[in-house]
DNA sequence: GCCGTTTTCGGCCCGACTGTTTTCAGTCG
């Protein structure tokens, strides 16, 4: 099994992290953070890419230097030089730095006064109260070192994009209540929409703040107080999630947003570009000579140096820079693009909704289809349907579709792709369906060249449509199944199969990375919410966001399209 | 360690808050 682009990864965050801790430069330190946020978002695995005899990818912050290292921890799993750095320091001291209040210069401190080299160590230090007394630190600082303890041990874990919502939607609304605030928005990895977040970020104006942290600290689920300032203030809920509220005059508001937006990757090269031009841009403005020049919203800001105003889904610095210097964006597809969505599921299989429910909710939406696709036999656990079943089904849809107007119910089923690569159902079934969606649900251990080989052999099946979750993932639960997925694209792109993005809140299946991998290869993708309810249908917003983050196109997604043209499109050549 | 609208050398984003401090270092985002 090669070695993973998030493993290469964690190795230079780690050496990061010793080499921070020696108080080595601390621009070489950012280069290998850089490098490996580089590494962990290429959409391809550099280690097939090298075993297949190509070179190192060239990406942006990755040099000679750093190539060459990728290479060799390719071929040998190794990173030579971090082996060495950890014969100095031990790195496990990696570790302490991700307890909050900790950073190289403190993590150094502990090493060397109290021999400090594990999260244990510091837990039974801190009881013991032998930190309080080291320079530096105090009382405070070692109650804060046990807490922060504490909730690694326990948690850890960053909130999916859909629960943070809900958090989102009533603090908001607890804040709007102040008299004298103007605008107010959840910036940060929220904005940008990214499928987990490890914290709020709320950004607010008003004249006077006062009023504003007083009522944000007497959220009634503040666990915590963290910090309280007149233009920041930190809480934590009883959650563990942790809220800021950043308060700026309104004048200060597009620079604020475009600041407090991040990420922090694309505000350092914002910031650069501002420099080359002679200016300083911080969360206040645009300053030129110490005298702010306007730039009252986000777009003013970004016009300042030269550049279209970017989506925030697009700020991780990842091309779109360049992208907007060259007036080269892509215009994001967006939620009122959809058509219709192509993946739901009734009570005939595991849903909870009925046929006419479900068909009811898409009606609403505006949709002008909706595809009931429920699980088939070899899913027994979902109730999945057999041939009789399934045809039964069929009948009742033509029925309903002669009674419904303005939404055409479309016939489809999850398939089951069999660990042969067959599909569970016989052609002569699967003929009657207007399209199918094919997916994975057992097996999903088998190697990566068995996975890959299993769904490309379904995908020679006339009637396969859709590649439903197709990594397999449920993020912060289940690893994706190992499979290549540049062949799977490949392969779909030459057969005029389509690639689901599930817009479930717990699959995002494609990610981010992947759509846009797609999207660069050609192949064609479907959002659908994969929704087991009613309610559940919209849910299509999160996979919009998941696409934007890739860098699609309405022209991208087949569902963009009007029934009578997605019909030619889903049609096997 | 990277990188180039002033550069192949010499820069590399910037401010708020806390705790431990009597003027600031460390951390965070």
């Amino acid at each position: 099994m090669p070695i993973g682009n998030g493993e290469i990864a964690a190795m230079f965050d780690e050496l990061a992290d010793l080499l921070d801790i020696e108080d080595a430069n601390p621009f070489r330190v950012r280069a290998y953070r850089t490098a490996a946020e580089a590494v962990r978002t290429y959409p391809k695995g550099i280690a097939e890419l090298v075993a297949a005899g190509q070179p190192v990818p060239k990406l942006p912050g990755v040099g000679k230097d750093l190539a060459d290292k990728i290479h060799t921890i390719v071929e040998t799993g190794r990173l030579p030089l971090l082996d060495e750095v950890a014969e100095r320091t031990p790195r496990a001291l990696s570790d302490l730095m991700k307890i909050g209040g900790l950073g190289p210069k403190r993590v150094k401190t502990l090493y060397r006064e109290l021999d400090i080299r594990s999260i244990d160590d510091l837990r039974k230090a801190a009881a013991d109260h032998r930190i309080r007394d080291l320079p530096g630190f105090g009382e405070k600082t070692e109650q804060l070192i046990l807490d922060g303890v504490g909730r690694l041990v326990e948690q850890g874990s960053r909130l999916k994009l859909s629960a943070a919502g809900a958090v989102a939607d009533s603090l908001v609304a607890h804040l709007r209540a102040v008299d004298g605030v103007r605008e107010i928005v959840v910036a940060g990895s929220f904005r940008r929409r990214k499928e987990t977040v490890g914290d709020l970020d709320i950004l607010a104006t008003a004249a006077d703040s006062g009023p504003l942290m007083d009522r944000f600290v007497a959220y009634p689920d503040v666990a915590e107080v963290m910090s309280k300032g007149d233009t920041r203030s930190t809480v934590r809920l009883r959650s563990g999630l942790t809220v800021d509220l950043r308060v700026v005059p309104q004048s200060s508001y597009g620079a604020a947003l475009v600041y407090f937006t991040g990420s922090k990757a694309h505000n350092i090269a914002i910031r650069e570009i501002g420099i080359r031009r002679g200016y300083k841009i911080n969360e206040y403005g645009v300053f030129e000579d110490g005298r702010r020049l306007r730039a009252p919203t986000e777009a003013a800001v970004y016009r300042r140096i030269g550049l279209a105003w970017v989506p925030p889904e697009l700020r991780e610095n990842r091309g779109e820079i360049e992208a907007a210097a060259e007036g080269r964006l892509p215009k994001l597809v967006r939620e009122e693009d959809l058509k219709g969505d192509l993946h739901c599921h009734t009570k005939d299989s595991d849903g909870r909704s009925s046929l006419l429910d479900m068909a009811r909710a898409a009606a609403e939406r505006g949709y002008e289809y909706l595809s009931v696709n429920d699980h088939t036999k070899r899913v027994r656990i979902a109730n999945g349907l057999d041939e009789k079943r399934l045809l039964a089904q069929i009948r009742r849809i033509d029925a309903l579709n002669e009674k419904l107007d303005g939404l055409v119910v479309l016939k489809s089923s999850e398939v089951d792709i069999l660990e042969d690569g067959s599909l569970d159902l016989p052609d002569s079934v699967l003929k009657e369906l207007d399209f199918t969606v094919c997916s994975v649900h057992y097996g999903l251990e088998l190697p990566s060249r068995r996975q890959t080989e299993r769904i490309l052999r379904a995908m020679d099946n006339r009637y396969f449509t859709i590649l439903g979750h197709p990594s397999g993932r449920r993020i912060g639960e289940r690893d994706p199944y190992a499979v290549d997925l540049e062949k799977i694209m490949i392969a779909a792109k030459e057969r005029g199969c389509v690639l689901e993005v599930s817009a479930h809140p717990d699959r995002l299946d494609l990610t981010d990375a992947g759509c846009r991998l797609a999207k660069e290869l050609g192949v064609k993708l479907a959002i659908s919410t994969d929704a087991h309810s009613a309610a559940a249908i919209g849910n299509i917003r999160f996979g919009v966001d998941q696409a934007r983050r890739g860098w699609v196109t309405a022209h991208d997604v087949v569902n963009t399209r009007p029934l009578a043209r997605l019909r030619r499109l889903l049609a096997r050549p």
